[in-house]
DNA sequence: CATTTAAAATGAGTCAAATTCAGTATACGG
DNA sequence: CCGTATACTGAATTTGACTCATTTTAAATG
C-alpha cells in the first residue's frame, strides 16, 4: 500500500516533533501508525532514513507552498518579500521539523535534495531580477542566498527563544539591507552625494539647453 | 586530577569530530583518553553532557580568540570586519565542532551559555558604534546580529559543501550590506544603471560642449 | 613506615532500544 | 481452489549507554 507509507510518515512526524529524534522510539511510531515494528523497516532502512523521509516531505511541501505564495508578475523586491514572509512564517510554525533537518544530515553529508530544491525558489527570483535589470547586483546571488536564509533562520531561532510570534520587521529590514531600497533616495535625503536621478535630471536640462543654444546659433 | 578531565575532553572532541555524536562510542572515547569507561561518567553525567562540555569549551575559546582579534581603537566597521574574518575562519576550521553545537542543545532548550557569551562580543562592538554615532542604525542590533551570524554560518556551510577555502569576499559583502558602505558607489561601476561617476563625466563633457558652443556663437 | 580512611578509578553486568529475520498472513493469477 | 509472490509480524539478537560492587591510589595520622 502507498497509503501505509504516508501513514508511517505522519506518525513519525508527530512522534519526532513531540519527543525529538532520540526521544522517539521506533516502537512508538509503529504503534501510532498501527503497524508492527518490523514493518517500518520495510519502508525505511533505519530510523535515520525515516527521519530523512519526514524532513524531506516537509521541504517538498514548503517548496510547493512557496511557489504558490509568490505572484509571478510582482517585482523582484515584492517576490522576495513574499518568499521571506512565507519562509519565516513557515519555519516558525514548524520549528521542530526544521530543527530536525539538522539531524537528518548526518556528518559531512550533502544537504537533503529537497532542501536544495527549495532554495532554488530564491535563486529563480533573483535570476529573473538580474535578467530584468531590476537588481543592482554587486554581490553574487549565491552569497545573497546565504544572507537571506541564514538571517531568517537565525531570526526564527531568536524569536522562538524569546517566545515571540512572527515579526514582519525582520523581513522588511532584511530586504532593506539586501536590495538597496527603490525609494531609499527619497527616504534618505541626507547623503552628501547627489542621486543618479538628480544627476540625470540636471543632465537632461543641460542637454536641452545645449540644443537650444545650437539652434539659436 | 584536573588534567584528566581535559584529557577526556580532548579525546571526546577528537572522536566526536571524526565519528559524529551517534557514531562516537563512549568506550572509544574512554580508550582514547586512556581511562576506563566508568571514569568518563565520574566527570560527565552522560554522553550528552560530555558533548556539552566539548562544545562549551570550544565557544569559550572562540570568545577569547575573538576578543584578541579585535583592535580596541579600530572603527566599528573595522572591528566588525575583524570579527567577521575571525568568525568565518574559525567555524570553517572547526566545522565539525560547530555542527555538534546543534546536538548539544537538545529539544527546545536555551542556547549554551558559552554561545550567548560569544555573541556578546558582537553586541559590544555594535553598541559602541551606536553610542559613538558611527552607525546609521535603522535596524535594531538584535536583528543585525542574526544577519551577521546567520549569514556567516550559512556561508561557511556553503563553502564546506563546495569544498572551498575561506573567502574574504563573504565578509566584505556582508559588511557592505550591513553597514552602508562608505565607498560602495565608487566600487561598483558595472550595474546597468550608470554610476554617478559615469553621469558626472558625461555631464562634464556636455558642459564643455556647451561652453564651446557658447564661445563660438 | 604501617595503618586507616577517603577519594578516584575500574570494568563486568544490566538494560533499553534499534535492527533482523524466520515464520505467518494476504492477495492475486491461473 | 491452489500455488506463489508479496506484505506483514513480533520474538530474538545486537549494540552501546550507563551502573555499581569492588579495587586501586593517595593522603593523613600515629
Amino acid at each position: 500500500m502507498e497509503a501505509k507509507e504516508s501513514s508511517i510518515l505522519d506518525a513519525a512526524e508527530k512522534i519526532f516533533a513531540e519527543a525529538g529524534f532520540d526521544g522517539a522510539k521506533v516502537s512508538d511510531i509503529a504503534r501510532a501508525a498501527s503497524v508492527a515494528e518490523g514493518t517500518v523497516y520495510l519502508y525505511y532502512k533505519n530510523k535515520q532514513d525515516l527521519l530523512a523521509g519526514v524532513v524531506g516531505r516537509f521541504w517538498t511541501q514548503l517548496t510547493l507552498g512557496a511557489e504558490a505564495a509568490i505572484e509571478p508578475d510582482a517585482t523582484t523586491r515584492e517576490q522576495l518579500e513574499q518568499l521571506g514572509r512565507y519562509h519565516l512564517n513557515s519555519i516558525l510554525d514548524q520549528f521542530e521539523v526544521v530543527s530536525l533537518t539538522y539531524r537528518a544530515r548526518p556528518q559531512q553529508e550533502q544537504d537533503l535534495d529537497q532542501v536544495r530544491e527549495y532554495v532554488r525558489v530564491f535563486d529563480h527570483i533573483m535570476q529573473r531580477g538580474v535578467d530584468r535589470g531590476e537588481l543592482p547586483m554587486d554581490t553574487p546571488i549565491g552569497q545573497l542566498r546565504d544572507v537571506f536564509f541564514g538571517t531568517l533562520e537565525f531570526s526564527a531561532r531568536t524569536l522562538k527563544l524569546r517566545d515571540l510570534p512572527y515579526d514582519h520587521s525582520v523581513v522588511t529590514n532584511l530586504l532593506a539591507i539586501m536590495v538597496s531600497s527603490p525609494n531609499a533616495a527619497a527616504r534618505a535625503p541626507r547623503g552628501k552625494e547627489p542621486s543618479n536621478r538628480d544627476l540625470m535630471n540636471k543632465l537632461k536640462s543641460i542637454q536641452k539647453q545645449l540644443q537650444t543654444s545650437g539652434n539659436s546659433s
